[in-house]
DNA sequence: CATGAATGAGCCTTCATTCAT
DNA sequence: TATGAATGAAGGCTCATTCAT
């Protein structure tokens, strides 16, 4: 009887588990251009006319994917800096955050993934609202950092809080994708605090 | 009897600008998978056939015309600083280098290609070789100012000028791509400026 | 009720047949290279992606093909030697062998196979292992044919009964293959018999 | 002056003559379906509509080239005979014969060329009159032996000469196809002479 | 004579999607 | 729900042949 219930609602998120699962497997070695439909199914053990009653298409796929992907993993940073000590400089905080990004993303989210969305959220072939949720997050997350920075009278910069922080996501996202086309030659998060020192100290003399 | 003379050799180097026009044109609007042979040529007026005779392959015209949309421009950024006043601070020297590129980008290359390159570079869909020298040329542009702020005492680093100019170049990229995914809403040559009086200035009170 | 039944599985099966009949069809009066996927699927009323449901590719079909006409026929060469009288002379076995083999190719197989495997197995255009197989299967019998003639002391040869096998088929291929070239101007049965006999008389007076 | 003699007709058969060495040279080593007519006049160093000029097409082309290689050998069977000692046994002259045919096989010819030339002869891929031509030829010099064995009495066949000296090329034939077939892994001359042996002792014992 | 640019039908193969069962 | 057979447009590429110069 207990088996039974489990039939109607419960196989049908089973069954589209399955798919996406093999799904997910596939696109970690491959582009989404290249896995085919086809392949799916048959990893997933289903058949091709079940893909389309959980999918509108393979594109639906992916977006969900990619938000399933995503929504995974930016629940730490701010836990991670909820973790530092509390009368610790904004600067080295901001050190740590970073680090602490670099470390998610170089073995959290993996090389893979974040090529994928990274090439995705260029080429729009896919929607990528996940991703832009996730700069968001981690907008926000900085915009904090900063603005303890700034009232604890650590920081001097001649823009908002709001644009800085928008710049350190610029600067994040550019070495990232240094490290996307580079891989795996550059180590990211070597480059992530360098850069930041850079950022902190600047390179005026005086 | 001028008209004449063309024929030949003219003609089908016409023929081949045609080809490489209309595949520019679809390029500007799609994505190079996305664009097919077939359309190519039937924007050309061309037989496939004819495809064939001036390309080896599909790829092959791509790299072509990366190469040739790449060589157009690498050679402003030099000049550019010759043009500048000889007693110019290396500082002020790095924002206007970093403004024309920004204008050399935003007006001589164009959005499309860029985006194009970006994601071919990602992709490797298609050999870079193109886009690696021009960041070489790049390289050794900002090397060579890093190296006259050094020289002059303007600059205070502590990494090597190569490193610090491979972060130059990263940031820029890092921009770029930014500017790739949020076009039109994101001023480039404004960021690339914000961006780098930032790192001249540091963030760090004193 | 009965018509439902069949629907699924045998409705595929059938398909499968009505490709593989069409190409068998076709490459009667067709080489292999001059036969498309297109004509088949054309022919047989399907579409083309139905092909490759059921073939990896034409040569697979053409494998496949190969290997189910000769499994039709390589079964008889045993039973037919059983049913001749135990006391039968080996060298009239011999005859009565090579007559069965002429039937068989002729009637059974077929010019128009015969012909397409002679050609495979010279081109190597597609795996010609069935075909291999079948000649294996024919050494085997002669072998036995003439080991008995051996053993009987009815055959007088300065070779061993596997290098006198293989000179047997040898002169079958090269009758068979004559018969190919001149088709239908040469008797297959008459010369495959006349030769034979020539071979067990020699022509050596004394 | 000389120089401009030659220009009209000689320069013209210089031509074609390139086209004819490039072809056979590029044949030798693939099939006929695999040489393009692009490889040919590459090769030959003229253009492509240079080609049809000399050729109504790529088949006629082999045709034609097919006449020539084989009309450059042929000659040779008839003197050979002749070198012979009058006196000599009909049936050592056979074998000489046979030893003669598979040395010019193997070594004027060549194993590409005759491989080449049975291929074209089973599927008529081309007019084969040259190669029906050149076994006219060889059946002629056949008959001249059978004869002079009949007639010195030193044979004993059931058949006309005529007949008999088919069944000699037959299996001339047939032993090499399945050289084409196996080679290099089966020694042509000794198959021959093996095989006439056999054919002149006879199996039967007495 | 010679050229070589141009042709276009044809090739094999892939794959997202549909639909009757 | 689930199936999987069937679809057919699209893809990149080849090549014998033609024809204006």
């Amino acid at each position: 009887m207990e088996k039974r219930k489990k039939s109607r609602k419960e196989k049908s998120i089973e069954t589209k588990n399955k798919i996406i699962m093999s799904a997910d497997e596939l696109f970690k070695n491959n582009r989404f251009e290249t896995v085919s439909v086809d392949s799916i199914v048959k990893k997933a053990g289903v058949a091709k006319g079940t893909f389309y009653i959980y999918f509108d298409s393979k594109d639906a796929l992916i977006a969900e994917l990619l938000v399933d992907n995503i929504k995974k993993i930016d629940i730490g940073y701010e836990s991670h800096l909820k973790s530092l000590p509390s009368d610790m400089d904004t600067l080295d905080m901001l050190i740590s955050l970073v680090e602490k990004i670099a470390d998610v993303i170089d073995n959290s989210i993996g090389y893979d993934l974040i090529k994928k969305m990274y090439h995705a959220h260029m080429t729009h072939t896919v929607k990528s609202d996940a991703i832009i949720d996730y700069n968001r997050d981690l907008y926000k997350i900085f915009k904090t950092v900063i603005d303890r920075g700034l009232d604890q009278g650590e920081f001097k910069i001649d823009m908002t809080s709001e644009e800085f922080s928008k710049h350190c996501i610029m600067i994040l996202r550019g070495i990232t994708y240094e490290w996307c086309v580079r891989y795996p030659n550059l180590d990211l998060k070597y480059n992530y605090v360098k850069h930041f020192q850079l950022l902190i100290e600047g390179i005026k003399k005086r």
